[in-house]
Formats: C-alpha cells, sequence, structure tokens
DNA sequence: CGCATCATTGACTTCCGTCAAAGTGGGTGG
DNA sequence: CCACCCACTTTGACGGAAGTCAATGATGCG
C-alpha cells in the first residue's frame, strides 16, 4: 500500500490557473488597510473573492469571544466561494495595500450554467480548495507544537515564495494569529520559534520577517512526529492490508 | 458582528442532491465487507465514489506508520473526487455490506463538460465538501479532548439520524479510529466516553452503540472550550471591530 | 513622547500521552 | 457447542509537553 506522506500533503500546490477571461470581466477591485473586514461571518454571500496583493484570515469567532483562524488567504487565493446562503466565516485584512477582486455570485452562478469552461474553471477552484482543507486536516493532527510550527513556517514558505529558497519571507500576520491558525498559545509559538531560532534552522531579520536556513532539519521537525512518537497509533505496519481485497 | 458559532458549524447538513440523473446511469455499484480498500492513496484517481450503505474512513499514513483519519464517510457521501491525478488518501470500509456507487472519472468530466446541470451538480457537491471540511477545521481546533469528543458525538448523531434525538446511534468505527480522528490517543477517547457515561449524558447499551441522553450538557461541553479556556485568545470582546471599515 | 498592541520569557499547573495490565466479545476451529 | 484467540476496550499510574498567569521588552502610531 502506498502512503501519503504528512509531510508531502502539506506542500500543496497554491497557484491557481486565473478564472476565465469572462468572469474576470465582472470583477471589481477594491483596496482594504490592516484590520478592514472584507465580509463578516453570516453575511450574505453577495460575492465570490480572489486576493490580487496582500493577505487576510479566515476566521470564526467562538460563543465565547475566541477566534479560530480557518485559513490564511494569500495573493491569488479565491474564497468565499459557495452557494446561496451566508458566509460562515469573517475575512479580515492582514496588511496593508491588499486588494481584492469581487465576484457577484448570482453572475458568477449565472455564467457558471451558461458557460462550460468557466463551469471547469470553478470546479478546479473548488478542488484546489479541497486539497489546501485536506492538507490544513493533515496539518492540526500533528501531535506537537513544534510539528505545527514547522509546517507552518515551510507552507509559509511555499505559498511566499514558491521554489525559492535563502529567501527572506514576510511574515503578515502576528503570533496571535499563528497561534489561532495552529491551535495552540501565542507564548508556545514564541517558544517554539526561539527554540528554532536558538538553533539556527531559521533566523529573522525583524519580527515579521524570517528566514529559513537549514530546510531539512524543519522538514524533519515536522515530519519527524509522524516517526512516532505521537498520534495515530494503529500501524499499519502490524496490520499489513488486513482486510483488502 | 455576527459570529459563526463552533457549535453550530460543526452540524454541517450532509444529505447532498442526488447527482443528476445522467450521472447516475454511469455508477456501477460495488460491495464491500469490513476493512476493505475502497482504494488505496497514490491510486490514480480512476472513479469517483458515493457510499450508499455502510461506512467508511478516508484516511493518510505518515511515514512513521501512523495513521490519520481525515474523515469518515457516510451514506449519500461523495468522495474521491477531484480531476487529474492520484488520489491523496485511502479510503477504507468500516461496516459490513457496505455499498458503494463507482464513477468513472473521465466520464464524469466528459459529462460535466457537456452538461450544465451535471456540472452544477458537481460543483455544488463540491461546495458541500468543502463546508464539511471548514467544519472539521473548527473541530479539530478545539482544544481539550473532553470538547472534541463531544463534538464528534454531536456530529455523528447528526449524520447518522439527523433531527431525531432519543435514539440508540450505532458506532460504526473503533475506538481507534475515533481517536486517529479527532487527533487523540485512544485512551484519552475511552477515559473521555466513561466521564460521558458516569455523568448521565451518553449511556452505551453496547461498546458500539451509544445514546445520548443530555443533549444541552453535550453541547455545552464542546461549546464550553470556547467560552474561555483554551485556546483562540484572541477576544473580539476586547477588540470591537477594531479596524473595520 | 506616551500609549497600545504585539512579542518574549519565566514559573507553575494541568491535561493528556505513554506504558502497563486487565477485561470484553466475536469469530473460528476443533 | 465450547474453548481459544485475537482484536478491541477499559482502567490505572506516571511524566512531560503545553496551557495559564504574570511580568518585562519591543515596536509602531498618534
Amino acid at each position: 500500500m502506498e502512503v501519503a506522506s504528512i509531510g508531502s500533503a502539506i506542500r500543496t500546490v497554491y497557484l491557481q490557473p486565473a478564472v476565465a477571461p469572462t468572469l474576470e470581466t465582472i470583477a471589481t477591485i477594491e483596496r482594504y488597510q490592516h484590520g478592514q473586514s472584507i465580509y463578516h461571518s453570516a453575511d450574505p454571500r453577495q460575492f465570490w473573492y480572489r486576493i490580487l496583493t496582500g493577505a487576510a484570515r479566515k476566521c470564526a469567532v467562538t460563543s465565547g469571544g475566541t477566534r479560530c483562524v480557518v485559513d490564511f488567504l494569500f495573493p491569488q487565493d479565491l474564497f468565499g466561494i459557495g452557494s446561496e446562503g451566508r458566509h460562515r466565516f469573517a475575512a479580515e485584512v492582514l496588511s496593508n495595500d491588499t486588494a481584492v477582486a469581487r465576484y457577484p455570485r448570482r453572475l458568477v452562478e449565472r455564467i457558471a450554467d451558461s458557460d462550460l469552461l468557466v463551469a471547469r474553471e470553478i470546479r478546479e477552484a473548488a478542488f484546489q480548495s479541497l486539497r489546501h482543507l485536506e492538507a490544513r486536516v493533515t496539518m492540526l493532527r500533528l501531535g506537537r507544537a513544534s510539528e505545527r510550527v514547522s509546517a507552518f513556517l515551510l507552507e509559509l514558505a511555499e505559498r511566499r515564495s514558491g521554489e525559492q529558497r535563502d529567501l527572506e519571507i514576510a511574515i503578515p500576520m502576528s503570533r496571535y494569529d499563528i497561534a489561532d491558525y495552529l491551535a495552540m498559545t501565542v507564548e508556545t509559538v514564541c517558544r517554539v520559534l526561539t527554540q528554532l531560532r536558538l538553533q539556527g534552522i531559521i533566523s529573522f531579520s525583524s519580527v515579521r520577517s524570517v528566514r529559513i536556513r537549514d530546510w531539512d532539519r524543519l522538514e524533519g521537525i515536522c515530519g519527524a512526529g509522524s516517526i512516532g512518537s505521537t498520534f495515530g497509533h494503529t500501524r499499519i505496519a502490524l496490520r499489513p492490508s488486513a482486510g483488502d481485497r
């Protein structure tokens, strides 16, 4: 049985094919500053959106007022997609000068219902999002704080600079955002980052700008959890294709 | 700002509109027994699938041989969808007499590329999966073991019997499966279930059959984490719409 | 310059993972 | 039919990773 390495599952490709020209023609571009909301949770789903420049976060707020960052949004990311109804999360801007394309939902759907090519583009975009969210699930499952932070850094690196290594990566989100994204506390995020820095695996030119010095060791850490310490107790090695047909 | 309660986000509607008749005509039905694989990770994506009866799990295996249950699959759930390429996870059957409809992918895509109605159905199905995975992310984020287990029980109840309360719910998966689904150990799953049983919140007629006695308290537990103890430290109450436009 | 937000570090506590062991139950073969 | 076996389930004891509380630095904005 071949296996899906979690390490590789996390590094999804985020570049999406541009929505068909017909869609771009109905887009309006909106600009936001840090802290502004693109839409709120429970807002009627009037638009679909795509980040053009900058970054944002998609988040929910629990009854107790605590926050959950469901996803970070970077250029080319399509979000808020779905059919009739209301947005289930809020989208809030992280960096200044964030430009967002807005596609009126009704119009998008009308076009999708009459243009097979557009329909296909949207379908592919949805599949892309599915892949990404599945990777997110496998990432959140990682047991130790250091694994999740490492996975986050690798994901950030890939989404920000692609194959370009040796680059300084700007971190548009706060430590709080990272904590709420990784399901841990700010303090733990800081502690892990400090550890990684002291070990020479990463370095900071400023708090919001990181550079990965040792990719192998970083990947080692986020893959290490898989190697047996924490979760997922059923070793397939012990039950090799037990009941496979 | 209206908020998306995590509690309600979890209870997604899982009933999907049947794929258009044209799709059903190309389906073949396959039957499986407990433990068999519907497909393996990295298998070429030859089919899309839908559970008709029974249950299955979608899982990945890490490099270390530990397992990660990405999702449970119940009747009407469409899975393995996506475009060209390979499956990223494996699908394995949980209960005997599980019937699965298989839709040849190439054929599905050809139909989708020529039939706007089918294209729409598939799009809606993808959106459905997106909603479900987003709920999964917010669930995995829950800090404490008891919250995740409670959320799981509520999700199970909803997927199995819908609005019907006071029903005995069959649990098709093992405690190991639940643990690998919730990112915790079997022991912890057992302990939490025992606690809930001792508190009279749930009861078991057998290990694989549960009944929820006190819905309010169960929902209270999985919502309680939100009320402040664990994660998600940024209280929006403290920063009310700080930079909202 | 002063305030607010964010980031970092330390001390303490608790939850849950680990290890170990015993109990349960269904299926199979004698 | 019964007994054995195996996989699954449950419980207990212990330790460590990470959450909580608290306090001090940094950074940027008005």
